[in-house]
Order: structure tokens, then sequence, then C-alpha cells
DNA sequence: CCTTGAACCTGGGCGC
DNA sequence: TGCGCCCAGGTTCAAG
């Protein structure tokens, strides 16, 4: 579930309790995630003190001292929360889980830092996130990071760079929004969201906002406008909290409260004037949110 | 190159 | 209460 604006929360979140901290031990509570973990992923991370955390796409990135960096993907699922304090069990006690909840603890990170211990713990119910190892130097090189896209936020993503992407495709807008090779960060839910406030159909052909000479034309000024606003909003708000995606210190994010037309299928269009119904399709196996009436 | 569909995994919600 | 089915924020792989 998270999207960029989760993970963003996540890591502003994270950053107080983390950065400058040392990480003493990496507690890995199973082998793996949706991978397994490097072999030697616990033993390279524990013992280093953490530099800084910070965000690519989807992906954490924790700098450590040394120059190795932890990337930690949330995939639907995941979470971090932190715990102050050090263990409350007795070194060497077994781990015995109580609640459905904490059987999903899957990664904690032992800290100690400048307001005393605390402990970081990732915990992921379908396990389709991941995390890694690289080397801060040669990151870009990594293969999550290779073929990302311009972020969303800031000025890289502008109409000409999608206008270049755009250019010929008949594939329909919402898949073309989600490929992460062209925008980093979007998911299912901003992807509806900005089609919504860019007044577009997510069926209609990307290469409609292309001009003959390959340059933007009018309908996709819109659709960046809409995707940075979207994205700006939602980080905001401190993301969407839906199911199980919490922020890292236990509150809510708000942002699903202002969703337009995600999750909101049979429900009025929110545009002023409109009057639509919102409809629901599946569109590469994914639901699509949207207003038949306002968006063409 | 394109597209769709299945797979990965657990849990919540709903109809019966 | 329980069973079966569908659904869920993401990514990757196989197949057509």
């Amino acid at each position: 579930m998270p999207e960029l604006p989760e993970v963003e929360t996540v890591k502003r979140g994270l950053a107080p309790t983390m950065e400058g901290a040392l990480l003493v031990r990496a507690e890995l509570r199973r082998p793996d995630l949706r991978f397994p973990f490097p072999e030697n992923f616990a033993a390279a991370v524990s013992g280093r003190r953490i530099l800084a955390l910070s965000r690519r796409a989807k992906y954490l990135m924790i700098d450590l001292e040394g120059g190795d960096v932890i990337i930690a993907h949330l995939g639907m699922s995941g979470s971090f929360r932190i715990e102050a304090g050090a263990a409350p069990k007795a070194p060497g006690a077994v781990h015995h889980p109580r609640g459905k909840d904490e059987k999903h603890d899957h990664v904690v990170f032992h800290l100690d830092g400048e307001a005393g211990s605390a402990r970081v713990i990732y915990n992921d119910p379908r396990r389709f996130g991941f995390m890694d190892l690289a080397r801060r130097d040669t990151i870009a090189e990594h293969a999550f990071f290779r073929e990302l896209g311009e972020e969303p936020t800031g000025n890289a993503l502008d109409s000409a760079y999608l206008a270049t992407r755009f250019a010929g495709k008949v594939q329909p807008l919402k898949a073309a929004l989600l490929d992460q090779r062209t925008i980093a960060g979007l998911g299912n839910i901003y992807v509806c969201e900005a089609l919504w406030r860019a007044h577009l159909a997510p069926a209609r052909p990307a290469g409609t906002l292309v001009d003959k000479r390959g340059g933007p034309r009018k309908p996709l000024f819109l659709l960046v406008e809409a995707i940075r606003a979207v994205i700006a909003d939602a980080i905001a708000a401190g993301g969407s909290s839906l199911k199980d995606h919490i922020r890292a210190d236990g509150s809510l994010g708000y942002f699903q409260h202002a969703f337009s037309v995600y999750d909101r299928e049979g429900e009025a269009c929110r545009m002023p004037g409109c009057g639509g119904t919102v409809a629901r399709i599946v569109q590469a196996g994914r639901s699509t949110f949207y207003c038949p009436r306002c968006q063409k």
C-alpha cells in the first residue's frame, strides 16, 4: 500500500529516532520476506552508526557509517513502529508472539541513541516487502533503482518529459502512470486521484496527450499539475492509512478522508457541478476508480 | 516491443 | 460460528 507519500511519512517519522543513533543489532526473526535477506545482512549492519534516512520512489534508504545502505520496500502491508527503551525480554529469551500482530514483527533494529535505547520494528503480515544491502557509491546502478523514472515531487517531472514517455503509446493512462520507469512512486490510489483531478479517463491512450511534433498537449500540463498536487497534499496529510499502514509514531495519516474517487464506487463524484457517480473498473488486474462523467 | 494474468502471502469483509 | 469467496497499497515473471 505504501505509495510514495506513505514511505515519505515513514521516513520522516523514523528519522529523529534513527539518524545519529548506533544500530547495535539487527534481529531477523525469519530468513526472508519476499526475498531472502542477504547472507551477511545482520552482521554487516550491526554495530554501525546510522548517518541518514532518505527515500527514492517507494524505497526507504538507511545510510550507515562505512558506506553500506539498507534498502527497504514495504510491499503492500509493511510498516515500521518505534518502541522506546531496551527490549523487555531477558537476553536469550525465546520469542513468544502474543497478538496476531506481533507474530508479523519480522525485523527489529535495536538502537542506542541520544535519547537512550529504542527499537525500530518492521511488521509485514503479507511479506511482500523486502530488504537489501547496497553500497552508497554504486546505489544508482542497483537493480531496484537503475530504471526508475522521475520523482513526482519537485521540478524534474514536467510535461515535456512525460510527452517523450507517452509519445506513440496506446497504453491506457492508468497503466502508463503506474509504470515506475516513467514516474517513480505513484501507486494505485494516487494514480486514480491524479487522473480525476486532471479530468482524464483512465482508459484513454497515453499517446493522445502528445501532439504530432512530440510535444505536450494541454491535458498533459493539467495532468502534471494534478500529480504534483495530489502527492504534495498526501504528504502534507501524513499519507493514507488503510488497513495495515500506520505512521512510525503509531498515529494515523488522514489523507484517505480526502479521497475523491478511490474506494468510492457508487458514491457521488465530488467535482463541483459534475453530478456523476464514481465507477470501478479493472485494468491490468487492478481496480480503477473514476467518474465516467467528468473524466474524458 | 506490447499486454494480460498469475504468483507471492495474510487477513478482513461479506454472503450464506 | 464457520466456510468459501473476493478483495487489498506492489512487483515480477511467464505467456500470448
